[in-house]
DNA sequence: TTTAATCTACGAAAACTTTCGTATATATTT
DNA sequence: AAATATATACGAAAGTTTTCGTAGATTAAA
């Protein structure tokens, strides 16, 4: 049974699990580099949020020779769903319907995602009759 | 001209925000009361939150005797763009697709809701030919 | 095998946000 | 008018998260 607890990652942690979840499993310098790709981030500190998600079990991680290696312990669509979930009530007072009309107005999606969006909406209409 | 860096809101300035763009405007008294319903909150605590958004100039305020009442200074719709955006490109990756395919499979919409978005998609379809 | 590079562990500073106590002023009530 | 209630302002504590310096171990290179 997955931790109740560990569903909030922190801003920082969240940006590692995405690195993460991309392409796991990863050294503390391999996703340190990532990460610096986007903005200046020092070694120790990455190493010490990683320490920390380890201990919360966001994280797990092997030994290769004495260096470590880390896995993601969490599911990306879990946590996803539930920082949807609380964005969704935080920001939009809990409007789906305004989240995706606002999603949709300003992002682009391709002709096939807007065709997948679409039957998705005729299944749920269909079901809900 | 708004201010440019104004639009990423702490969780206590958005849930008070929330509270004023539903009935602004408001006393601290009145923001407190509602804000309490959910959850304990000092009275002073909402107060101080409050005059640091005044400073901000996420609010604006006027004198009623000697009481302020408190005005939003800022856009719901823009505050929303611009905490999707950062959200979006934080927990999605990006992908506006995902986001709307998670909430609408896990949330409701009403039929008209549905069919808005369902228009919504149409046009964007027509316009990307 | 000394030097240099790289790793983990850890403590604590720094940064940011929330919470609250207290002083002071102004109304309201008795 | 004295006592009570309610306001604002403000400083500082408390809570949370991020950042970094340093020590000690291990590996690689000179």
């Amino acid at each position: 049974m997955t931790e109740q607890k560990e569903n909030k990652p922190t801003k920082s942690e969240l940006e590692i699990l995405q690195v993460l979840w991309k392409e796991e499993p990863l050294s503390v310098r391999d996703v340190n580099d990532i990460l610096n790709k986007d903005r200046k981030v020092g070694y120790t500190t990455t190493l010490k949020i990683m320490q920390l998600m380890y201990e919360k079990s966001l994280l797990t991680r092997k030994n290769q020779g004495k260096k470590h290696i880390y896995f993601t312990n969490v599911n990306e669509q879990d946590i996803q769903k539930n920082m949807l979930d609380k964005f969704l009530n935080r920001t939009f007072n809990g409007s789906a319907y305004t989240l995706v009309m606002e999603a949709l107005g300003n992002y682009r999606a391709s002709k096939e995602e807007l065709e997948a969006i679409k039957q998705l909406i005729e299944k749920i209409e269909g079901g809900q009759k």
